[in-house]
DNA sequence: ATACGTAATGTAATTATATTACATTTTTCT
DNA sequence: AGAAAAATGTAATATAATTACATTACGTAT
């Protein structure tokens, strides 16, 4: 039981495929969900999309109004809700930055580990640690909402480094 | 095998020996740390500990400027950063708040749970889930510098009302 | 004791992050 | 087509945190 592939993306690895799975995902899933996206939402997406970095929605402005006109915070923050609330994205509590959804198909309570030298993300989906949460907040008479979980550290690319 | 006491605080619990403990925990851990409070470490100290509430840091200057001089941010902040650092007070980072750290003695790893309706804190040091995120760190390759759990929800009293 | 260097504190301004308020346009439903 | 509802645009404001620099307090070597 060893680790093939980092979950972290490889130095030089094929950054389009990446895109081109995101945004299939975001169609099915605006399908899915009746909802259509707007040109805001595409180009927030987009941005997010450019890498696997965290972004504070600021610089999303930035990255939109080098390739569009240039949008009202408020709008990217708008977007970003609808990307948010389909999962399509995650907001990194830690560094108030987002960062695109980097899952396959459903992602489930994302555990978001991110490398506090590159600045990339990487994600975990489900697993034992949102289990032992879960049972935490029921042995303290705990409502559970929803767990939040960060890991802060070093990609592997950056320890060896 | 069953909780007798819950770790949030009963709703009509007296508050003076938290107060009490918290003090005299602080002023045994600057005094192993070397360092002495000044009184602006005092005050924001005494802010935090009027309940179990997490505060913004205006709050705390607020709450200040009730019972002393009103503080500029940065010497509210400057002095939450020395108590971070002794681990006498957290950050709630999905809350952009602080809270006065609950503990006896030493905290480590605290996992934090708030409530969204009372805006409480309660706090779990150590334990499970610490040791299964640095697993999870190992597993990924990942050189972890240090871990992050919230629980957002519903504490016991606000379940039941 | 005094002068020096360092750390802590004070003060003002600025930067960063996010939301509110409201006008306008687009879509949807009848 | 016309009304209601949803989405978008635009401006202003609220909230959170930091930078820059002046001033004061403190330890220490002479």
């Amino acid at each position: 039981m060893k680790n093939t592939v980092s979950i972290f993306p490889e130095p030089g690895h094929a950054h389009r495929p990446c895109v081109a799975r995101a945004k299939s995902r975001a169609a099915r899933l605006a399908d899915e969900s009746g909802k259509k996206f707007g040109a805001n939402q595409l180009l927030v997406l987009d941005a997010l999309l450019q890498n696997h970095k965290a972004v504070s929605a600021y610089d999303i402005v930035e990255r939109i109004a080098k390739v569009a006109g240039r949008l009202q915070p408020v709008q990217v923050y708008r977007a970003l809700d609808v990307l948010l609330s389909l999962g399509l994205a995650h907001r990194l509590q830690s560094k108030n930055a987002y960062v695109a959804c980097n899952n396959q198909d459903k992602c489930e309570a994302p555990q978001l580990l991110y490398c506090s030298s590159c600045e990339q993300v990487a994600e975990i989906s489900g697993g034992a640690l949102p289990k032992l949460i879960a049972r935490t907040a029921q042995q303290n008479h705990f409502k559970l909402e929803h767990g939040l979980v960060e890991l802060i550290g070093l990609c592997p690319e950056c320890t060896d480094a």
